[in-house]
DNA sequence: GATGAATGAGGCTTCATTCAT
DNA sequence: AATGAATGAAGCCTCATTCAT
């Protein structure tokens, strides 16, 4: 598809995409200081001046940029959610696949958690609004599940119901893993996810003779 | 120990910790671009020349300031791991309290991982070295212990043997909430510990009798 | 009459002069550097690219802007001059009356000043014409009279005679004064030109017994 | 005296003053916006750096500049105005020769109100000391001088003393005269004081019989 | 050893100007 | 005629680095 068969006005519309898109891989590469907007306008196909007709300054491409990508990280987690239903078991196994699928194996995910890390004191909001959209619901949805899950006499009473970050915590160490090591030691997905899966179920279980 | 009562050469020997000491807290505020040598110089009570005078750039003062913090992460991680002894339930949560107070609780330790997400790709190597020297000796104690464990009959042989990080990731999560939540969300580290430390019990016990 | 009701054609041919109008008060607020061209474009209610229309650059819309609004200052001078009659004190005073009028509350007059000044050096032949077409004709015309008031016996023949600039000093006083303190300062322009009258009578009469 | 041979800490301390004297010097030729940092470097034989070294921002350039160059305006303008004795009339005129050469003969004070007139509404405190310091003073001298010569019989009771503006406008006169014409139009100033003081002298004189 | 004045490359940002529509 | 997206030269400012003292 050749972008210079494009109608002028098309090609118009989609410049601040093609710009945030660009600002994306670069910022990926060298961080928000490290970027020089010069290299995002070269990526995007534009000048410099191109940018600053769609964006006041370098903090609100970053700022946009961010917004743009992590847009379809979660539209359907309360859907998804909701349309769970057969055995707690069941339920749990399969919304902690999703997450993984979100999380850990998402790319624009996983370096929107490295553009938290790195550039949170420099964007603060970004991490509020990050918390509330994100963190938050999934969270909730675990607590939801499991207490659900509790109740029907399924799982045990486990104090991990109460910090079901616990949960999470091994998509997240996916998800962290990658941005370190992504280039150097692989891991096998599926077998990590179904221990982790044979771990929690075996946890929540409620049949275990012995102390904690 | 007043400062003001060391002679004149011991307080010499001293400047390069304290510029590197200087350092680790100006780059965690700013990240490594961001931050001018002229703040560490200021922080560290001397001007820029002098930081000049021993090291020879900034990439290498941010590089031997992590080896400088560093330093004192692990050193005893073996020979703890080696003392350990009675039932391997009790030594593995002994383990587990000792990762979390070196891993997740430890500012140092918490920053140097922001470093590790931010300036991985700036500093490859540090990357390596410290999966050389934290990550895998970690892992390789938990993999021991567990295995050890099973052998002994005391653990399941559950398939979270082989993915040893599972193991870890709680505290990982721990760390990185610290490093994006801290002045937000307060946990409860103890319960939190505590509530990892019984769904993995439960979860490697043998007398489970349902699927995973 | 309504701006609406003009046909398009009309409208089309005042362009030009909305434009320039417009330039004019961006140009007296910032100065010829530091006025955007867009501002302009904005004010006259039309875009960067009409003005590209019109003028080929920024120092053409300047340069055409000055004479379209110099135009008005000063084209019944010379009519009002050779109109003038009766006793010389009269017309003198007459005469200084128009021109306080023309040149130090006319604020079109009063910004040409500032910006002969500001720009002098980067429009050189506007300088140049202006001091042909109003400053040099007024002197003349200042001469002329008191020469005619001399030569009649009517005025004392004083050096001034030869420096007419002097009368016209306080007029071009109240000029630079209104550009410099106008918000901050008011001075009562009617009592101001009648001691202006009062001095300058006195200084050229005849009867003045004592030395200078 | 070369520059070379001047120790290192003297030229040290007299940098901030080349740096503004070159700084008068291109923004006397461009107005403020129109002037390059690198140009005011190269003319005070430093680099673009250096004057950051000194100076926070172009603005603080511009007024620290101004503040250093009108320094040396007027500090003995009260202790020359006490000083005056003898006839009233004498004393007039030697106030009036004093003014003309701090203001209308000093380049300093002459671009000095080039600046207040292009940039004053850049710069809006710079017109307020400007007033304070100079113009206000300069006022108060003659309207004091004008009162007493009055009280003592010397001097009619013209209106002009209470707009003593009037008697300083020749000299604004022949600023702005300077700073339009000053490379085409020469004024013989000696010869010009001379009419304004003889024309000024008959109009305060007490015994013209005629009306105003 | 230590200072801090000086440098200059480099990045952010502005804006006069162009041009396809 | 008019628009407004796009360009790119240029200016302000920063800061790693150097070096005379």
């Amino acid at each position: 598809m050749d972008v210079r068969l494009k109608p002028r006005s098309r090609r118009k519309a989609e410049r601040p995409h093609e710009i945030l898109d660009a600002a994306f891989e670069e910022f990926v590469n060298k961080g928000y200081s490290a970027t020089r907007l010069e290299d995002v306008a070269k990526r995007a196909g534009v000048t410099k001046g191109t940018i600053y007709f769609y964006f006041e300054t370098k903090e609100r491409v970053f700022d946009e940029m961010i917004r743009h990508v992590s847009r379809s990280i979660f539209p359907e987690l309360e859907s998804f959610a909701a349309a769970l239903d057969g055995p707690y078991a069941a339920r749990l196994r399969a919304l902690i696949v999703f997450v993984y699928s979100r999380i850990a194996e998402d790319r624009v995910s996983r370096e929107t958690l490295r553009f938290l890390i790195s550039e949170g004191s420099r964007f603060p909001d970004l991490v509020d609004r990050h918390y509330d959209e994100f963190m938050h619901p999934v969270i909730n949805r675990f607590h939801d599940l499991l207490q659900a899950g509790v109740a029907a006499g399924e799982f045990r009473a486990s104090p991990a119901v109460k910090f079901t970050e616990l949960i999470m915590s091994p998509a997240l160490l996916l998800s962290v893993w990658s941005l370190l090591f992504a280039s150097r030691i692989k891991i096998d997905i599926t077998a990590f996810i179904y221990a982790n899966v044979d771990l929690l179920m075996n946890g929540l279980s409620i049949s275990t003779p012995r102390q904690a």
